[in-house]
DNA sequence: CGGACTGTAAGATGTTCATCGAACACTCGG
DNA sequence: CCGAGTGTTCGATGAACATCTTACAGTCCG
């Protein structure tokens, strides 16, 4: 019957916080990380929706990964949606760069190793 | 005979770090704690060379204090020199914008709470 | 249904790091 | 030279956190 994208899923919805509602030394703390750097960095550099949680070359298990993504959604960098088996993201560019105007376009710079 | 502005201490010179030797990931780290984005933010609220270390008001001892700037300066974002007795600071915001543009305005924007 | 795939949850482990207390170094004024 | 003031270093402690392993909960396909 009701399809992935449709209907909705019997799953737990995962939490997320509004860009708004995150301090300085969330954000700053969310970022402060090589894993989850690079997983923004990926993020930016791909169109959205299209990248599932496991798409990403990172050298961690999913468990960890899972960790990193639950805190960047508490960062309110990336929103996740459901789709079928998997889950995909979307870096929220606009809605954080609301809230810290230019914090994502500074560490999405190539300039800035790592 | 020789003043201490002038011939020099026979104290160990703080060790600084160029800021365009700084990586994004050591800057966000830097300013992703409490007690040192206070003494960034009470810094860029004072006239520079005027603030020596013990004089700004947070809550951890003298130990802990010297490790946050030492923690800052490696970060290229003070810059320290000895004057008598004490050690005086300067917020290095003109080197440390040209590498990281935007970063220091947005963290000493008061709108961004804690 | 059963199995492959994807992600989360819980518990254990190890490391990093912020903090403190105490000892030390240096400067300056009596 | 002594003492007050200032800051650093060292060792230890405790908390936070990144990671892994294992177990579990969904989704989809045959």
């Amino acid at each position: 019957m009701a399809n992935q994208t449709a209907g909705g899923s019997h799953r737990a919805a995962p939490v997320h916080t509004d860009p708004e509602d995150v301090s300085v030394l969330t954000a700053l703390s969310a970022l402060a990380d090589p894993v989850r750097l690079q997983l923004v960095r990926e993020l930016a550099g791909s169109p959205v929706w299209t990248r599932s949680c496991g798409s990403f070359d990172v050298p961690v298990g999913k468990a960890a990964l899972s960790h990193h993504f639950s805190v960047l959604r508490g960062a309110g960098l990336v929103e996740q949606r459901d789709e079928g088996p998997k889950r995909v993201n979307r870096l929220r560019r606009e809605e954080f760069d609301a809230r810290f105007p230019g914090l994502l376009d500074l560490v999405l710079r190539a300039e800035n190793r790592l």
